[in-house]
RNA sequence: GGGGCUGUAGUAGAGUCGGUUACAACGCCGGCCUGUCACGCCGGAGGUCGCGGGUUCGAGUCCCGUCAGCCCCGCCA
């Protein structure tokens, strides 16, 4: 089917504005303008087309009077056509300015049209108010982030780099390149594997972190590194996680902790200030892990709204209601939030209050509503009044609030509840977008019991140097020992962590047994790091950002996909490239790879 | 590996108790319209109801399986 070609060339004109940027300031000049046509309105006579680029819409006006030429070719113009104009820069007429549009109080008297590339109809309208299925949008992602919701978050993307840029070159940051081809380390997340053309049967592995290298770098003497670096891992997707996502990743040597946040937290600072406009006060609030966990249950709390948990356990030891006092009994702990004037649930909320503590392995959710009457709920009768009044004036429970319970493991009662308390700050609109709660967790344990490998594992990763005063327990208690470890958390997430990392030799070492990793093992896998801290490695730390998290909120979006320009689905498959695919025998053959399971037909 | 939600013209939705030819909107095509701006008016085209099987006289609708997308648990030093 052969089209009639309406292209024109380009010839030699130039485009002297984008189309977002006409203002009243240009009245009377002569502009060319060139983009997508985003709609176009013909009334008959008078056309008018919304003409995009990525800086914004401007209106042309295309009077068959004044110039019919170029009228008549508008006449043609589909959406996403692609479009260069020669005119003037005119005021609208009285009463048809509009307020909703940046460029609104003017339009183009269009003199000159060029057509310089059509556009079969697109799957969907590139409007932002158009909602569209993600599969759809991700299949034609060159389509889908030509709308102007997705340019404007890829520019900010591009603002937070180049603002974190200037900032750590002032700081004295080297930015090095770390190889993409390395080697696969035990411990972590599962890697992504290259394999070896030239070394048959071995592999390369997509780093993790560029962890080590940078470390080598410090022993190396570069004092401040610090790169914008694509990392790996295969793991399943989440909302905000990628299996390739990019880490804004410092190292600096000669520091401890304070140090490192100081510094990071003014970059965040001023991160926020540079795209979004935002004042954030430095320093940025600090919490240890303990505190975090015994007053919100999780490591990464979200500081916009209270209702934080109370722990029972000492007053419901030993009490009638079964379920409390052998949670405390077996070693567990209870406790409760209270959600002010909630006691309006209905029992379905309830009900689904309860199916969300079970996501987190909690056997059931205890419940209180507070009426005039007192308790009114199912437990009720279980407790004597000394034990009614004990928990609420631990609770501060008045009229009209609910009280939730979990009694459970330590570990379960904390997450369960701990989730329950930031799924309620989001249903009660306590979390508003616009706030941004800062807060360091540090102190975090250095290690903790896999009790499914009969081994401690590194909370943080195992290059992570206890604090001072812990080095004895390594000996002696090393489950007790706290890590030089800080997160930076943004309203319930975390969105960099780092820490200070072990510098001597022998204590890397002590670290390796203590995680049932051995000599032999550490030397094969690790051996260059090992090697390298015998010739001078200075005292040294860092941490990394997730660039993505970090754009995502700053940018209000719900889901990592809308701040990476080529994101993957669930699967981790590319709907736009197919990715991954089927390779030929004959590449496989040259790997030395032969596949266990069948190509598909 | 597991739990949940969704899948119907190009897009996003409605579709009753299983019953005639699967609806209206946006978009698209054609016509009209000289100040609109998510322009308006008239007309038209457009469907493998994700896919496969089953139940039934009859399935978009019920059942089983499967695929895809999304959210979550596990996993993510």
């Amino acid at each position: 089917m052969e089209e009639q070609p309406l292209n024109d060339a380009l010839g030699n004109w130039k485009r002297t504005h984008y189309c977002g940027d006409i203002s009243s300031a240009d009245i009377g000049n002569e502009v060319c303008l060139m983009g997508w046509v985003q709609r176009r309105r013909d009334h008959g006579g008078l056309i008018f087309i919304y003409l995009r680029d990525r800086e914004g819409i401007a209106q042309l006006a295309l009077d068959p009077d004044r110039d019919p030429e170029a009228h008549e070719k508008a006449d043609k113009v589909r959406n996403e056509y692609v479009v260069a104009v020669k005119g003037t820069i005119s005021p609208r007429p009285e009463g048809t300015v509009n307020p909703k549009m940046k460029t609104g109080e003017v339009e183009v008297e269009v003199s000159e049209l060029r057509i310089l590339n059509v556009s079969k109809t697109p799957p969907f309208m590139l409007d932002d108010h158009v909602d569209v299925a993600e599969n759809i949008r991700l299949k034609h992602r060159y389509l889908d982030l030509r709308r102007p919701a997705l340019q404007k978050n890829m520019i900010l993307r591009h603002q937070v780099t180049k603002t974190v840029r200037n900032y750590l070159d002032e700081q004295g940051f080297l930015e090095i390149e770390t190889p993409v081809l390395t080697k696969s380390t035990p411990e972590g997340a599962r890697d992504y594997l290259v394999p070896s053309r030239v070394n048959g049967g071995n592999f390369f592995a997509l780093p993790q972190s560029p962890q080590l290298f940078k470390q080598l770098l410090m022993v190396s003497g570069y004092d401040r590194y610090c790169q914008i670096v694509k990392c790996f891992r295969d793991e399943d997707l989440r909302a905000d996680r990628q299996p390739e996502f990019t880490q804004i990743d410092c190292e600096m040597s000669f520091v401890d902790t304070n140090d490192v946040m100081t510094i990071m937290e003014n970059m965040i600072a001023r991160v926020f200030k540079e795209t979004i406009g935002v004042e954030v006060t430095a320093p940025m609030a600090r919490m240890t892990y303990a505190e975090a966990m015994d007053r919100f249950g999780v490591d990464n709390p979200d500081l916009r709204f209270d209702l934080e948990l109370t722990e029972l356990s000492s007053i419901v030891e030993g009490c009638g209601f079964k379920v409390f006092a052998d949670a405390v009994k077996n070693g567990g702990m209870v406790k409760a939030i209270n959600a002010k004037g909630c006691a309006t649930f209905s029992r379905k909320d309830l009900d689904d209050l309860t199916e969300f503590v079970k996501i987190y392995g909690a056997k059931g959710l205890a419940w209180v509503k507070m009426t005039e009457e007192g308790w009114q709920s199912p437990i009720a009768k279980f407790f004597t009044p000394e034990e009614l009044e004990k928990i609420n004036q631990a609770l501060d429970a008045q009229v009209g609030d609910l009280l939730m319970f979990v009694a459970d493991s330590t570990s379960i009662t904390n997450e369960s509840l701990g989730r329950l308390r930031g799924h309620l700050g989001q249903k009660l609109g306590l979390a508003k977008k616009d706030d941004y709660q800062f807060v360091w967790i540090t102190d975090f344990p250095l290690l903790e019991w896999d009790g499914e490998a009969k081994r401690h594992v590194a909370v943080h990763h195992p290059f992570t140097a206890p604090r001072d005063e812990d080095l004895a327990l390594l000996d002696t208690d090393p489950g007790k020992a706290c890590a030089k470890a800080y997160d930076l958390v943004l309203n319930g997430s975390e969105i960099g962590g780092g820490s200070i990392r072990i510098h001597d030799q022998s204590i890397q070492s002590k670290m390796f047994n203590l995680l049932g990793i051995g000599d032999e093992e550490a030397q094969e896998k690790f051996g260059f790091l090992l090697d390298a801290l015998e010739y001078g490695a200075p005292p040294h730390g860092g941490l990394a950002f997730g660039l993505d998290r970090l754009v995502m909120i700053l940018t209000g979006s719900d889901s990592i996909r809308d701040v990476i320009a080529f994101p993957k689905t669930q699967k981790a498959t590319c709907l736009l490239s197919g990715a991954p695919g089927e390779v030929d025998d004959k590449q496989l053959q040259e790997l030395s790879i032969r596949l266990r399971i069948r190509k598909k037909e």
